[in-house]
DNA sequence: CTGAAAGCGCTAACAA
DNA sequence: TTGTTAGCGCTTTCAG
């Protein structure tokens, strides 16, 4: 041990955790030992002795499909990369709404949505742990959040295709289990309510932002005898399969129809149309989250936290003015 | 505490690791009590007294894209499933080449390919921390892996090729620095030689396994005088790609141009044509990883693991007979 | 089958 | 500034 190497013992552990109470000579020495014999020092010591813990959970739903998501990356990486750059251990635990993250084990805990498992989080919760909540505006618990403005994102959406001059307009929703989903809708029938604008009840098909769920979706829009001239889809996975299923019948996006995406992913730059969209700012919201989430762990009482991130439009070539010789 | 709640204290370690020494009653006690103060175990205080850590640790590098693979995203997905099952915590870590992970944290680290962190496995396997690397033969490592045979699957690309009839096969391969893309090219270059079929230097195009190295490889590949009627793409992005840019010129995939993924990811399903690609147990790969490093752990001295996946030919629309009546 | 007691490797007072 | 000394909450002999 790096002790008998030099001389002392709590110098060492005042060395590894950079007190300033250590005179140069000896920290030199036991810097010396401590590269010599490549000495780590155990986290579990560290952490059963000085009751903390340096480490954050990750708690993430399982559903199918979920991780092939470009939600689900950028929040992990969002979340790894501050991590990395904090040194806290990532304890990533993907749920299923029971089996919940050992609460022992980590300082605090990110969920990243929320849907099957409030239990979880409220447990969390009651037992003091810090926990932070992405992107689900969670005002009835007693937690932080930090989330991306869906509502706004939708209006932003509507408002887009409303002052092109679209009076016809047609929305796939997201999976309206999640709340961004159902937000995303809301914000949408919101902003076109207020503009008097219309939107008959088979103008809103349910998706679960998968490209199946967009493919069955758009082909019931496009057998309607009173078409739309515009679509918002809450993900540009599914805007860019209505934009494929549109290519195949013949017409074509934007000048028969227009699309608008959600996301600003991958898909927006490769197929037929850049897609324009409403962009989220994730990777943004998931680092914020860890920064949050590491000043309520080492600062045992904050105020709550409860952030909400605006989306931004997009622009590229998927939207128009409608075709009027129509 | 537990223990107060009833009369004892070691037998309520013995209760909570499931020793077969505890009579009916004080173990009903011993639930009881548990349940009711809703303890739960320290971790730490276990694995520092035990000696023991049920954690593992995964290891992946952060360069650009990779998160947005399907490739590190069935990976991620195969291990957390799989320690989901196993009980055991993913303690998750993007390596930039430094930055190491705590070797005193977990059990046992996966290696979720290796490029710049060889020093790292090494490091940790001179350490007698329990290893195993994904996808990366590293014989020259004193580790266990378990890969896809990736000139195996170079081969089985040709090979289709060649068996159609193509003799003019082009290849847009993956980043080189990776194994994988290495062997890939390998394998295809290898069959085809042994078949007597020249591929000429300005066939084999590098990529990246980007979309973006993809669309530059394809337009060099049409410009050629001499045009290649068949093309195997590293992986399905570029595939998905290059298919894109072939319409977009006014040629025809599989009519004029065949074209055969890797992968097996979702760009088969959604585009003009089906892909026809290899596809790898990406998935059971990682599970079977940790299943692995999990006895390694348990089991002190076990033998070498060095398995080798075969991937598998999935037939779709995009490759043809080649047309002779060019 | 069960309790007592000695640590696991470290941090954190407390003296010196 | 430094060493000494208790524990942190558990596991694990070792008696009983």
């Amino acid at each position: 041990m790096a002790r008998r190497a030099k001389v002392s013992i709590a110098t060492v552990s005042r060395v590894i955790n950079n007190l300033p109470s250590v005179n140069q000579e000896n920290r030199a020495k036991v810097e010396e030992a401590i590269a010599h014999l490549k000495f780590i020092p155990n986290v579990n010591a560290q952490r059963l002795a000085s009751g903390q813990n340096n480490s954050i959970g990750l708690v993430m739903p399982g559903y199918p499909g979920m991780f092939h998501s470009f939600y689900a990356i950028e929040i992990i990486r969002g979340i790894g990369h501050a991590c990395e750059t904090l040194h806290l251990d990532l304890v990533f635990h993907i749920t299923n709404g029971f089996n919940p993250i050992n609460y022992n084990a980590v300082g605090g805990i990110i969920f990243a949505d929320i849907i099957e498992n409030r239990k979880q989080v409220e447990e969390a919760v009651s037992r003091g742990i810090p926990c932070m909540i992405i992107n689900n505006q969670a005002d009835d618990l007693e937690v932080d959040y930090i989330a991306v403005d869906n509502r706004l994102g939708g209006e932003i959406a509507a408002d887009y295709l409303f002052s092109l001059g679209h009076r016809k307009i047609a929305t796939v929703t997201g999976n309206l289990n999640t709340q961004a989903g159902a937000l995303r809708l809301d914000g949408f029938k919101q902003y076109l309510d207020k503009k008097k604008c219309e939107v008959p009840e088979d103008y809103i098909c349910k998706g679960d932002y998968s490209r199946r769920s967009a493919h069955l979706a758009i082909e019931k829009l496009l057998a309607l005898k009173e078409r739309p001239t515009a679509i918002f889809a809450a993900s540009d996975e599914m805007a860019s399969e209505i934009i494929g299923v549109i290519f195949e019948t013949g017409l074509k996006v934007p000048e028969d129809i227009s699309v608008i995406g959600f996301d600003d992913g991958p898909s927006c730059l490769f197929g037929t149309v850049g897609l324009t969209t409403v962009k989220q700012p994730l990777f943004e919201m998931a680092e914020k989250a860890v920064r949050l989430l590491y000043t309520a762990i080492q600062n045992k009482e904050t105020d709550r936290q409860r952030l909400t991130l605006p989306p931004q439009l997009v622009i590229r070539e998927s939207c128009l003015t409608p075709n009027r010789s129509k």
